[in-house]
Formats: structure tokens, C-alpha cells, sequence
DNA sequence: GCTTAGTGTGTGCACGTTCACACATTCTCA
DNA sequence: TGAGAATGTGTGAACGTGCACACACTAAGC
């Protein structure tokens, strides 16, 4: 910047001022332009931050990598939903990877030494330890899909619980009589909550004996599980899958079992990602609002980096029912 | 970091050697800890990027991120692969989004800002203007699938036209006359790469009428390319898609026309991806080493960090076939 | 002619670190 | 006993910015 001020005939504070507005003349403003073209000026960003105390960028936190970057279509979709506002105010988002113990220690240190104005959490459990270290550091935070544990910090989120209600009421309508569900991700909000919609619609027709757990919403979770599901009760002619991919993968096992879909079983997932029209025959499915969810928590983090306090309640973004042939 | 001197009784110094290594007595040692999880102090990463003039920290730059992040079953696997690299030596992965003109002129920013201390960059095209701010930054970059105008940077990716033709000829060896190709992406080198090993491995029997060309690697448009080249001609028995999605809609196409794979036309697509496996039947096809090219674009950037020149004739991972029922 | 407002510019301090240097203490060995 | 090495600690100068302040000049109003 000294270079580009004696280059210009000026001082560096007529250099900062062209860079961040103030009184400048014409003549010094053209001077500093071409000394900042010829020196091939950039202003360094890291002194910049120090000064400020801000750096103008928001994480965008991703816990398992392996399970949302590979099998959840609707990770992208969120983070280009967030990008798109962010970049709107001049917020570069920085989407951060925790993949391994040394990598939440790196993240921590990464979002507490100054280096993030904010950050948006995806798919945070509750025994996340980033989730602690967010907290303690009031870091102006959302969270896409909150744990259990943090009622108290700002999300966004779908309300699982009357989502799951609805599709599973709207597939009892179909006339389907055992309907079984392959819930998924129960140590999640998300899974739980699924599940208890399930529960709900099916009031004193529920059976625990047609509930089937699996991890994680995994296209081969979704084989395994109504593989089980028609061992145990070959007489099922309706299945609530807890997302797509699982949904997809109880297409196959039931392809292998020898069952049309929907003529012997109606099936319906969850999320209405790619999966879901891509699938024989396509599924019906929840509608998951992704890039919403991503403007959403970009616009909450963006208020409380502008001093607002934010809605703890939460924000609960609607979720359609797609029908399609599947059931 | 004064408060945490104080605190302990000592001088910034002394603080400062207990967190980077040096000569610090056991109990200077201990009371500068007590005092540091007192005061919970916590390095200011803008200030120590400052007078290190380093970050940390490698970009991993996304263009065209809804394309790739939503169709693209290999992005996710390139970053995870460069991530466990980077982070083993103690280097933060930045996932930047490129989005839009706002977002090139910001990105650009942040990395001749000192921000960052490499950079990877995915699916670059020969006019994406921040091919042409990495190249004058002198920043150690790595290409993953290098524009084809860029041939003397660094970059890590496959050999399309050798991996194409080994396919294509796999495919005529099963007793296939009428092979046809969806060949996708024209404008890159992967795409143009594909078609050249396809022609190749054809030779004098090389068709241009059966050569249908589509925009992107994406399942639609192999849909849409199957039905025309079945229009064209509908005695084809063979297909090579140029990607697994491309591959995964042409056999939806088949399906509607009635025919039946592999009996009545053999299917081979790219990538080896979820969708490979996950088609009926699961697809013939080119396993891609997607967390390869990740962990070697991360090696490569490392290397150039540590102050080695870089190989710029590239280097190439093996691609081997993975034979399925598709053909 | 004096004050006041508006415009334009230069200077010094602060941001929170790291590192080189100076200095102090203890230990080893001729 | 004294020199020299090994170990431990404090201090000041950077790193590259932004901003408050001081100052200079011009124009307008009384």
C-alpha cells in the first residue's frame, strides 16, 4: 500500500480512503487507480480482518461428510440456497469439512480465532463437540436441522414430525392395511421425529413389529431394512421410507422379492430429492424445501451479524406432498 | 494473550513459546495453561496469518456447483479425499462456491488476499476468469480436470480417451454391430476426450450418425439422447453413455422403448458412481477414482507449499473397468 | 476581515500475533 | 574458578491495514 502511495505522490491514508470511500480528489483518486493497476496492488485481507475485527465470511459446517456428500441430495442444495444470500451482502460462504477428530479441533480453532463472522451448522448431533464450541463462543450461528440438545439456538428446519403424519395419512387413503415403516437416523431430531408422525397417523393401528430401524438414510440401509420387514411380515402392502434413498433401496428389495410397486405395496419416501423421480416406478414423497432452508439460515445469520436478536423458536419451512405413482 | 501473561505472571513471550514450541520451564508451562483456560483465550488466527504471511489454509473451488453438487456423484469424493490429506498435515480445506460474477470477483479476492495459501480447483473451464487469476497469482494451485488451455499448470486427473476406448472395445467384444455413443460436455477436455476414445476404439466401423450430442452429464439428458438415437436408428445394440447418469437415463429411455438390457442392447457408462450400482441392470462402466484425484490435487498442492516445482505434465490415476449385467 | 463549513490530505496509533535479540540463570568440564 | 554451553525469559520491532485526529486550503456569510 506504501508503494502505491509514493507511486501516486500520496500517503497511505489517501490510498485507504480510495479503497473505502472518503474525500478523495479527482486528480488523486485517477493517480492512486494507475499506481494501484501498475504495482498490482491487493489489499491484504488477513490486516485487514485484524483491524476490522471482521472478515466478512460465514462457515458452513458439515458433519459427516461420507453420509450427507455422498447420499444426501440435499446437502448441495442448501449450501447454494445460503451461498446465493450471502453473496448477495458481499459474505463469501466457507464451507468447512469435520471428518475426523483432528478436523473439529482445526474447525474450532478456525471459527474462533476470528476468522468467520458466522456460521450455519448442517446435521449437527447432539454429542457434536462443535456444537459446544458454537455455543460458547456466541458466534452468530444457525443451525439446518438442530439437535436435540440446542433448543436454544437459532434453526431452521421442517416441522418432521405433521410431515410424516400427512404422507403416511395419505397413503392409509390408497386402502393399503399393513403399512410398516423403515425409520432411519433415530439418534436425529429429524429420524425421531419421522418415526413419531408414523406413529401418530397410525393412532391404535400402530405395530411396533412393522417399525424397522436402520442407522442411516442410506440407499443399502433401505434394502436390508424391507428385506427384514418382509421376513417378518410377508403380508405388508404399504411402506414409509425415511428418505428416498431408502425409499429406493426398498424398491429393490422389493423387485427381488418378487412385489409390484404399487399394485402389491404402495411405497412412499422422504425429501423429494433426485432419487425420488428417478426411481420405478417414481416415489411420492415429502416435498424438503433444501435451497429454502439454506436462504433461511443465511438471512438469520445475516441478522444477527447486523445486531438483531434472533427467533429462538425456530423457523419451520413448509413441506408439500408430491404425489406420484408409487402408491 | 497479555491478559494470559499477566494472569500467569509471565511476558507475552513465554506465552507465545508454550503454544509454538521452544525453551519453557515446567511451571512457567503449567500456569500459562491454568491461565489460558482461565481467561479462555484462544488465538487470533487474522493476526498470526498476519506476520506468518501464511494461513493454513487450501481452497477447493467449485464452479458450475449446481451441475456438479447436484449431478455430480464425484465431487463430494474429491473433496473428502483432499481434505484427508490437507487436514493430516494440518492444513483447513475452504470450499468456495462459484455461482455467479458477484462470486468470481470474490473468491478472486479472497485468494490474492493472503487468505489462502493454495488452491484446488474443480471442473475449470478454458473461460472462467478465475483460471486467469490463479494463473497470475503465482499461488501453488492444482487442477483437477485441467481446462484445456492451461496445459502448464499442475493438475491430476484421468486419461479420457484411453478409459473410453478400453470401454468402448469391452463392449464390442461381447458380439455388438450398431454401438452408438451420448457423448456430453463437448466443451471440455473430459468430454471431448470420451468421444475421441469411443471413435478410436471403433475405427473405419465409426458412425458420426450415431454420435448424439448432449449439453451436460446429466440424466435427463440421457434420456433424451437414447430416444433420439433410437429415432435415428432403431437397430442399435449397443450404447456407451458418457457418464453413469447419462447412462442411468438412457436405460429409462430403453426401458420405454420396450427394449430389454442386455439382451436386446448393451449399456456401458463413466464413473463408477452410486448410480452405476444402483440402475437395473447395475451398469457396466469406467470406476473413476474420484478420492484419488482429491488426495493427489491435495499432494500436489502440499508439495508446491513446501517450496518443490510441480510436475506439469500432470498426472494420470488408472481407471479401471468394472464390468456389470448392463452389457 | 473574521468565522464557519466543507473538502482534501498526512500522521500516529491500534489490531494480536511471531520472531530476533538481549539478557539471566544453571550446569559442565577443563 | 572461570569459560562456555544449555536452558529459560523479557522486550521491541515488525506484519498491512483502518481510523481518529490534526492540519491546510477554499468558499461563503456576516
Amino acid at each position: 500500500m506504501l508503494d502505491v502511495a509514493h507511486q501516486a505522490g500520496v500517503s497511505r491514508g489517501t490510498v485507504s480512503r480510495v479503497l473505502n470511500g472518503g474525500y478523495v480528489s479527482v486528480d488523486a483518486r485517477d493517480a492512486i487507480e494507475a499506481a494501484i493497476a501498475e504495482v498490482g496492488y491487493v489489499p491484504n485481507t488477513a490486516a485487514r480482518n485484524l483491524v476490522m475485527q471482521q472478515s466478512r465470511a460465514v462457515g458452513f459446517i458439515v458433519h459427516e461428510p461420507h453420509a450427507l456428500f455422498l447420499e444426501d441430495p440435499n446437502i448441495g442444495s442448501i449450501m447454494l440456497g445460503a451461498n446465493e444470500i450471502l453473496s448477495q451482502s458481499d459474505y463469501q460462504l466457507v464451507c468447512l469439512i469435520i471428518d475426523s477428530e483432528r478436523d473439529t479441533t482445526r474447525v474450532a480453532r478456525y471459527l474462533s480465532g476470528g476468522f468467520m463472522d458466522g456460521a450455519i451448522i448442517v446435521s449437527a448431533r447432539a454429542h457434536d463437540p462443535i456444537t459446544r464450541v458454537v455455543s460458547q463462543l456466541a458466534l452468530p450461528t444457525t443451525f439446518v436441522g438442530h439437535p436435540p440438545d440446542l433448543r436454544r439456538l437459532p434453526f431452521v428446519g421442517i416441522d418432521n414430525i405433521s410431515s410424516a403424519k400427512a404422507i403416511t395419512e395419505r397413503l392409509m387413503a390408497t386402502g393399503r392395511r399393513r403399512i410398516a415403516m423403515i425409520a432411519a437416523a433415530l439418534d436425529r431430531d429429524s429420524g425421531a421425529d419421522r418415526l413419531a408422525g408414523f406413529r401418530a397417523a397410525l393412532g391404535e393401528k400402530f405395530d411396533p413389529n412393522l417399525v424397522e430401524e436402520v442407522p442411516l438414510y442410506e440407499y443399502s440401509a433401505g434394502v436390508v431394512g424391507m428385506r427384514a420387514l418382509l421376513d417378518r411380515d410377508p403380508g405388508i402392502d404399504g411402506v414409509f421410507a425415511a428418505s428416498d434413498a431408502v425409499a429406493a433401496g426398498a424398491l429393490e428389495a422389493l423387485r427381488e422379492a418378487g412385489r409390484v410397486v404399487p399394485t402389491d405395496v404402495g411405497v412412499v419416501g422422504f425429501d423429494d430429492s433426485s432419487w425420488a423421480l428417478r426411481c420405478h416406478p417414481p416415489l411420492s414423497t415429502v416435498h424438503q424445501p433444501a435451497s429454502g432452508l439454506g436462504e433461511r439460515a443465511a438471512e438469520l445469520v445475516l441478522s444477527q451479524l447486523q445486531g438483531e436478536k434472533p427467533d429462538l423458536s425456530g423457523i419451520l419451512l413448509d413441506t408439500p406432498i408430491v404425489w406420484r405413482e408409487s402408491a
